[in-house]
DNA sequence: TCCTTTAACGTAAACGTTTACTCATTTGAA
DNA sequence: TTCAAATGAGTAAACGTTTACGTTAAAGGA
């Protein structure tokens, strides 16, 4: 098919280690054949073959990434980050949409491997043994991105979800809030489920209020079990003034099933997202959330990948990301709202 | 680093070209060698590497995306499908998110020919006449998806916008608005920003309604964009039962600036968005909105491009994609919604 | 002048596969 | 039986690079 070193050498009348050292920056060649050989790459179009490059050096310049799904602002935000700083040192994204399924996950991370991916970012769920092992046999580093491995020592990125979720809680507290209702992810997911579900429950008991288990409710962090949720609270004719749902999608979600009962955020009751994806931005009204710096935390775990992998000998180091309460319009102090079911 | 073939052949004690024989379904071995081999892979954990594959090979099983961006429901939604469909072919995604930047495409577009893709799908803006040099000299297929090339012949999949901004338009006719707002792309935009226009305009003509101008504005497709638009219209002073925006982030973004001017969707006017992103569905109210199978796109996308692979003497192939209006809760008939600016 | 260094290249062996040729051994038909 | 065809396997040449190792010639030192 295309013109290879071997022509530009043909052609330049060099051999081709010389063309090979030219197009490498490397020393070893005078000034005139530096020239001679740049001008024949030119005239011949040539460009380099990535594959065979990657075949007798080390590197293929390229890390796959598993993601449970792409569409979604929360993933497709933190692909964005990712993207970002690998093409700015020159590698590629292979990405991989897991669907949350087992097998997929074991089948992705075969095919990445034998696609000989320097490293991988894993940003599925939580992984089971079978994947762990997988993973640790890789001979390329691995990172876990907002999400980390309790049983497999991978380094992570992420926010600290317990007390993010503990500093949520206190600022609907904070705001004067008692009567809080929560829907959150499932408890089974030991990452987001119920990490944040223990950082609202301590936040609460700190703070001496009761939490009502009538107005929890365990979702898996989608739009429609946003909806879901809060028609179940609306259900349980518990009285309370402030929602925490743990994240955005959900959030919104509220949002919707509030507008289509009739009822009106914040002049009802309060919500308060997580994530600070561009949902809740444009929430109407704006959503006063739980933010995590999504784009960065991206960037981070390519950057974490990356120095890893050029010094193998460091510990794991995982890094923690900051969080912080990003306040918009849907909660607002206790007083200036009614609350729902209190007369 | 890891087991190769050769690893294999010498512990089942046959040929490597037995090995990549068995490996690769092929005939030319007894049952008893092909169970020793397997047996033999199975100890040492081999597994194929594709990029030596690659290299003898004609192909690499990846193939390349460029996206403008990758955060964001439409372009996340499309990548989801494409995805879907590459995996089931095993096939692998590239993917770049060029940020519209003329140089990004161009290094993108470098990259992923030096990688060997054995496509390229090209989602991203309107392409220079240097974009598309490159493209056409690409030894693989190259399709474009939910956008097009007017000057090279590369074969897409996407909607008529033209006629998907008429249907939208006269559907708003339809339930009696005369006095509608249209917030669209630029026109410098010929995709999706002037057909969309047009579209607009010609079902105004055609009914014999009068387009203001001053309730026209031009957008970027985004969510500031959209309110940006609102406050214009806004500001012109002029009556409007109902705003075209075609695209639901800007749609969105008209909802938002109308909840902080105190103005009240669909009771004081109406908006139809363009998409059917999930920002339609989450929005509140939920909104009408001109619906592109986006996920599908993707889809046929790669399906596309694998079949111009195979089938290389075919003529280009375009796909047109159908739309239609999904009815939701922002539009209703002109009688049951005030107006802006009317009494 | 002669020897040593160094700069400027070329040769050829990898890298891990696939695959076109061989070649031997069976099998089966006549 | 005899021979042609089929079957089961191995050999070695690609694929397009990088790179360790040679080689040559010019430069520099004594």
């Amino acid at each position: 098919m295309g013109i290879t070193i071997k022509d530009v050498a043909k052609h330049a009348g060099v051999s081709i280690a010389t063309v090979s050292r030219i197009v490498n920056g490397q020393t070893g060649y005078g000034e005139k054949t530096k020239q001679l050989v740049l001008k024949s790459i030119e005239d011949l179009g040539y460009s380099p073959n990535a594959i065979a490059r990657g075949l007798v050096g080390r590197e293929t310049r390229t890390i796959g990434v598993l993601l449970p799904k792409l569409s979604g602002l929360f993933a497709s935000k933190l692909l964005q980050g990712m993207e970002t700083a690998a093409r700015q040192e020159n590698y590629s994204l292979f990405v991989c949409h897991t669907d949350s399924k087992e097998e997929r996950v074991i089948q992705d991370i075969q095919v990445l491997k034998e696609k000989q991916v320097d490293g991988m970012i894993y940003a599925s769920d939580q992984l089971s043994e079978a994947q762990g092992q997988l993973l640790e046999d890789m001979a390329s580093p691995v990172v876990f991105v907002s999400t980390q491995s309790l049983t497999h020592p991978f380094p992570y990125v992420k926010v600290d979800d317990y007390n993010a979720a503990y500093d949520g809680t206190s600022y609907l507290i904070k705001m004067g809030h008692e009567d809080i209702a929560f829907i959150g992810g499932d408890l089974d997911d030991l990452i987001a489920g119920k990490t944040r579900n223990d950082g609202f429950r301590k936040a609460m008991c700190d703070h001496e209020l009761r939490v009502n288990e009538k107005l929890v409710y365990y979702g898996d962090f989608r739009f429609p079990s946003g909806k879901e949720g809060f028609r179940q609270l609306l259900a349980s004719k518990e009285v309370f003034t402030a929602v925490f749902a743990t994240s955005d999608e959900m959030a919104v979600g509220v949002l919707s099933e509030a507008y289509e009962q009739g009822l009106s955020v914040p002049d009802d009751f309060c919500v308060l997202g997580y994530d600070n994806t561009m949902a809740a931005e444009m929430a109407v009204p704006p959503l006063t959330t739980v933010s995590q710096p999504i784009d960065e935390m991206g960037k981070r775990a390519v950057s974490l990948l990356l120095s890893i992998r050029e010094n193998t000998k460091t510990p794991v180091r995982n890094i923690d990301m900051e969080h912080e309460v990003v306040e918009r319009k849907s909660v607002v102090i206790r007083e200036n709202t009614k609350g729902v079911f209190s007369r």
